[in-house]
DNA sequence: CCAGACGTTGTT
DNA sequence: GTCTGG
DNA sequence: CCAGACGTTGTT
DNA sequence: GTCTGG
C-alpha cells in the first residue's frame, strides 16, 4: 500500500519532469506526509496540467461527514472503476501525485519496521491517483485541520491508486503504489486506458529507516536516513 | 418502498 | 479495541 | 500509515 | 449519488 510518502524535489524539478504548465511554483521540501495533510498534486484544468495543494484521504461527493476520507487514503487499482466510492473520480478526476519515495512497514522479530523505497535513478516517481470535490454541510462543526472550513466551503481531496507489489518490492509488502511511466502521464489524465500494473522490476531501491518517522509530527531529512545493517 | 452502506490495510 | 489527528 | 486519546466534575 | 438488503 502506500501510507506515508516524500516529494521533496524542488518546484522546479517537478515542472520539468511532469511536464506541467503555467509558472513555476515553490514547494518545501517534505519528507513524512500522512494521511489528512496537504500534498501537490498534478490536475488538468482549463489552464492546462497544473499542480495544487490537496488533502491526502478521500472524501466523496456524497459523503455527510469526511471522516470516511481517513480511511480512503489508497483505492485499489483492480477496482477502483467500479467502486462507489472512486468511480466518478475514476472517469472524471484523476491525477499524478509526484514522488521521491515512500515508505512500507514490515513485520521484523516483535517490531514494525519502516522502509524507504525510492527510484534506484533517483528520479522523481508519478503515482496515479484520483481527487475528488466535497462540500462542508451547514451544519460542520469540523475538528482538526477542517476546523476553519466554512458551512459551503469546498475541500478537494486525493488517494492513491496501489496495485500487487512486484520485484524487491515483494520482499517488504504485498501492496504497493502504481507508479505510471513518463509515457503513461498524460493518457492517464485524460482519462484514457492506462495499464495499472506495476512499476518495472528494476525501478525502485530500498532500505531500513529509523522508526523516528513513525511520528508523523517528524518531518525532516533524517526521516529518510538509512540505517545502519542490523 | 426505506435504511444503510459506500473503503483499504493488516491481522486473526 | 476503536477512533481521531497528523 | 502511526501516535495518542479514550472522561467527568467543579473551579478559575 | 447509487446500490444492496430487508
Amino acid at each position: 500500500m502506500c501510507g506515508r510518502f516524500t516529494q521533496i524535489s524542488s518546484g522546479r524539478e517537478v515542472h520539468a519532469v511532469m511536464g506541467l504548465d503555467g509558472p513555476e511554483v515553490d514547494l518545501r521540501p517534505r519528507y513524512n506526509i500522512a494521511p489528512s495533510q496537504n500534498a501537490a498534486v498534478v490536475r488538468n484544468d482549463a489552464g492546462g496540467r497544473q499542480l495544487s495543494m490537496l488533502r491526502w484521504g478521500l472524501i466523496p461527493t456524497w459523503a455527510k461527514k469526511p471522516d470516511i476520507g481517513n480511511r480512503l487514503i489508497n483505492a485499489r487499482a483492480e477496482t477502483a472503476a467500479e467502486k462507489p466510492s472512486f468511480r466518478a473520480a475514476f472517469s472524471q478526476r484523476r491525477c499524478i501525485v509526484p514522488a521521491d519515495g515512500f515508505y512500507e512497514w514490515r513485520r521484523e522479530c516483535a517490531v514494525r519496521q519502516p522502509w524507504y523505497v525510492t527510484t534506484r535513478g533517483g528520479e522523481p516517481m508519478a503515482f496515479a491517483g484520483l481527487w475528488e470535490h466535497w462540500r462542508v454541510p451547514e451544519v460542520a462543526g469540523l475538528q482538526g485541520s477542517l476546523a476553519d472550513c466554512q458551512p459551503n466551503d469546498i475541500v478537494e481531496t486525493f488517494t492513491i491508486l496501489t496495485t500487487g507489489a512486484n520485484g524487491a518490492m515483494q520482499s517488504i509488502h504485498h501492496r504497493m503504489p502504481v507508479i505510471l511511466s513518463p509515457e503513461a502521464i498524460r493518457p492517464w489524465l485524460a482519462g484514457e486506458e492506462v495499464e495499472l500494473g506495476s512499476a518495472a522490476e528494476d525501478l525502485l531501491m530500498m532500505h531500513r529507516v529509523s522508526r523516528h518517522m513513525n511520528n508523523p509530527r517528524h518531518d525532516g531529512p533524517e526521516c529518510i536516513v538509512a540505517l545502519e545493517a542490523p
